[in-house]
DNA sequence: TCGTATAATGATCAAAGATAGTCAACATCA
DNA sequence: TGATGTTGACTATCTTTGATCATTATACGA
């Protein structure tokens, strides 16, 4: 059975795909009303599934006329590698490649890969060095394809060997 | 007699080959439940049986709403994870990505990125962790290889986000 | 008009709950 | 007797909940 936060993600997903301009307005209250849970509820929904990694902007205003609005953005190219810190968890590292892979940078191939590369159960390291280790991949994952973005570009003709 | 993890083994068999899609999705603690076990028992049976190497992908998730999911994918190239062993240098891991290009396993691109990310600069790590670090990440490619040819296949559901 | 009290929101954080994983001792089978 | 199977204590991760704090708008009295 899918989790009430899977669910409330599932329902802001399709509120953002109704919407003309990939923004959304809502009441916390209301929605947490709506699905039968406590408020903060909705704060973990939104801080585990509407990241910055993920592509959202998140923004918030409280008292009486209060809200929370949700907006999905495009990632601008250059901003990528910043957003890669020293450490990465896995649920940003996928969150970047499903991002990737919406972007058209890598395809469904390269997706699926790179999640089985990231995941805890193939690094199996302690942390906090797995998360370590994720990022510099994340970062070798990415500088690969600006690379190779580059060299498209200027017109290299497709890197031989390289030993 | 059978032994409780053939019968469990065998009825996950069922499933799957009742699935449309070669993919089912269990709960642990259900299923330890259902044949009067312990659920660390359900843990045997998938990591005995349900290996990449028999042609099984096993992915789960915690917590409410937790689940194991298991997929069929097919049979890897023996001669390919044989190479594979408990840890790989980086001149092996290069050979086989040069190998799995020339066997159009992959392309120019998913070799370039492999390349960066088991390289010793990316993975930073002392030896031997540093060679058992890649020989994993190498083994999960070959995985994710056969998952991703399936998915072709099978037509993916345009998976939002991580669910 | 200004300042303040109050109501209406949303945010944070830590504890509790819900699953699944690991490991090593013990049991059983061939 | 070694290989295979079973068990349970301990661990890791993800979700749910509630108490408490922070912010904003508005009503109201001076």
């Amino acid at each position: 059975m899918r989790s009430t936060a899977d669910i409330i993600e599932h329902y802001l997903h399709h509120l953002l795909d109704e919407s003309t301009d990939c923004v959304i307005e809502v009441q916390r209250s209301c929605l947490a009303e709506q699905f039968a849970c406590v408020p903060s509820q909705i704060n973990y929904v939104i801080s585990t599934r509407f990241t910055l990694m993920r592509g959202y902007v998140v923004e918030s205003k409280r008292g009486s006329g209060g809200y929370v609005r949700i907006q999905r953005v495009g990632m601008p190219d250059e901003s990528v590698l910043a957003h890669i810190g020293v450490r990465m968890s896995q649920a940003d590292s996928e969150a970047l490649l499903d991002r990737l892979l919406t972007e058209r940078w890598i395809d469904e191939a390269m997706r699926t890969v790179c999640r089985a590369i990231v995941s805890r159960d193939t690094l199996s390291l302690p942390l906090p060095v797995r998360d370590e280790v994720r990022a510099r991949i994340m970062r070798g994952v990415v500088g690969a394809l600006l690379l190779a973005r580059q060299q498209e570009v200027v017109g290299v003709p497709s890197k031989r060997n390289g030993g």
